[in-house]
DNA sequence: TTCGTCTGATAAAACGTTTTATCAATTCTA
DNA sequence: TAGAATTGATAAAACGTTTTATCAGACGAA
């Protein structure tokens, strides 16, 4: 059991008030003399101030709660790891959890945090959670702390910080169309998630531009891991397209292994551009174009918003942030 | 602001500690009128109990807290993931904290962890803290809660779970020399942890098994990351080698990016064995064995004896359990 | 009647902090 | 030199629980 205040109140003969402002650095009157020898036994004794009893008065946990659908992806544990160190510079802790892309879980986790005592909650919700969104809206609504969704958002009003999903997709299909490419398909999502949809959108806004008509062949959905690139690729050779657009890189991934396999040439049998720009580091040989969405960025930004909910003293107007990627040509 | 259990006294005219002992079904001997008041006030005012309070008064937080070096990493980020959602089926919530791999953020995260008030501790330490091995001890020593080191550990006596790198990297290099290979080199991480100790060991042992006395350039220390093995390819190719043993993925990543650009074929120019099997979903066409270890299997032997440590009323006699890896051959 | 034994419930301390109003002693001011 | 201002510090309440020892009353038995 670690040294409490009021021991070192009793150590150094003063009382545990002294002992409080001084540690906390509270605007105080106490000599000089008897702040050092605070800090002194303090220090000394290693005091870590018991963040229960704190918080008990304070009203504040200086947690909060990240819940992801699947640490073990880089996008997701990127996203982690800038708000857990961005969160850490003020002092708050970042309980992460993970929902396994599950509705159910995501319900399951926002209880929990909650009652465990989170200021504040990062969210981003499991593709699933899209056939429930009024449901959703509901809960979120009656949260007693502040949230942020970030990434994937849904159409009603709260704080989000996501990025332009249309403009990232309308950017690759663009950039196969300027290569001179005119059959290109399209892996997306089978969720329907505003993502997903988007990035369809974006990658028909740049054929219609080209007053290309899309062929149905050429929407391929595919389950959005890479057993749904691989299984899109068997599609994929059955069509007379030249180019593709994969709507994320996992399924770029399954992609690249089934065209390996059938010994499939990039680019050179198939132009690809891919999405999330996760896989450079990955992918020698392969020159793949991505694009890129800053993650960093996105942390940083739902923090901002985050911290400026903590701050403010009455409910604050709903923050909407959209980002914009950029397309990594290789 | 949620209702409290005293305001659910009032309601019910009764006395705290009476909601108290009813809504924790503790024994007691409120009768069953009183009780079914008390849970029906309770349940229409939707009330949580307040964490932070009950902790304060228990001692417990139902939290426990994880230290990885960096959770980008897909080791650790599988590591985190397995100790998530095993802790979270007890009830337990996990704070996860990045050191990046740096020894002073230990020590930190240590503290902060501490007086969050988590009841135990799983910590991953960074490279550098091999060399402290003493402060550390005395630091870990110190702690209030049980812990376990998970993966790398110290030669000290404490709950420790790890696989066995000697064996790791012997198979890995027995491997090599079973192809015919002679002339292995081995690419090591220059911190002088007890994994990387061991790994060279391992590599060691093979060699010795065989009857060669390894050159002092087949040794070539380098970062533990992508650039270290991007830098080693360099030294490799002034060496007369036929086969490299890399003691990571990472490592072994750079390496391959260097061979790329500089057409070295594998395993035609050097066959490569590398270390924790982690990049099989990202290298296609390249075949590279790779010595396996089970991450699930880490974190559920590693929540399995903190669990033992959380249950025991009295101090426990510390475990240590190391795992066996295995190597995939590709 | 008195004692013992239930029954139903409570009082009060404890957990470790923060915070505000207040106090006593000293120094300044005019 | 009296009053004002400053200095250094504290007392005590509050935060929301848990827990243990205790209490008052009712009932039955001797």
């Amino acid at each position: 059991m670690s040294i409490t205040l009021k021991e070192i109140a009793k150590q150094a003969g003063v009382s545990p008030s002294s002992v409080s402002l001084v540690l906390n650095k509270k605007p105080n009157r106490i000599s000089k003399q008897t702040s050092d020898l605070i800090q002194k036994i303090a220090k000394e004794n290693q005091y870590r101030p018991n963040v229960m009893a704190q918080s008990l008065v304070t009203r504040q946990t200086k947690t909060l709660g990240l819940i992801i659908p699947d640490i073990e992806n880089l996008f997701f544990s990127k996203l982690a790891k800038t708000l857990e160190m961005e969160v850490r510079k003020k002092g708050y802790a970042l309980v992460i959890v993970n929902s396994n892309d599950s509705y159910k879980e995501d319900g399951l986790l926002i209880d929990l945090l909650i009652s465990r005592g989170i200021d504040g909650l990062f969210l981003v919700i499991s593709n699933e959670a899209y056939l429930h969104q009024e449901e959703l809206e509901e809960k979120l609504a009656q949260l007693p702390v502040p949230f942020v969704m970030i990434d994937r958002v849904m159409d009603f009003t709260c704080n989000k910080v996501y990025f332009d999903n249309v403009t990232g997709s309308y950017l690759a299909a663009k950039y196969l169309l300027e290569q001179g490419h005119r059959r290109i398909s399209c892996i997306c999502n089978t969720y329907i998630s505003n993502n997903a949809l988007s990035r369809i959108n974006g990658y028909r806004m740049a054929m219609e531009e080209y007053g290309i008509k899309v062929p149905k062949e050429y929407i391929i959905p595919a389950n959005y891991r890479m057993e749904g690139g691989y299984q899109a690729g068997e599609q994929i050779m059955k069509t007379d397209c030249t180019a593709i657009f994969v709507s994320n890189d996992m399924m770029a991934l399954g992609l690249l292994k089934k065209f390996m396999e059938c010994g499939v040439r990039v680019p050179e049998d198939y132009m690809i551009v891919s999405y999330d720009n996760l896989l450079s580091d990955f992918l020698f040989g392969i020159k793949i174009s991505s694009v890129d969405q800053d993650i960093k960025e996105l942390g940083m930004r739902s923090w901002k918003v985050l911290q400026s909910c903590l701050q403010a003293k009455e409910d604050m107007d709903s923050q909407e942030i959209c980002l914009s990627p950029k397309l990594i040509i290789r």
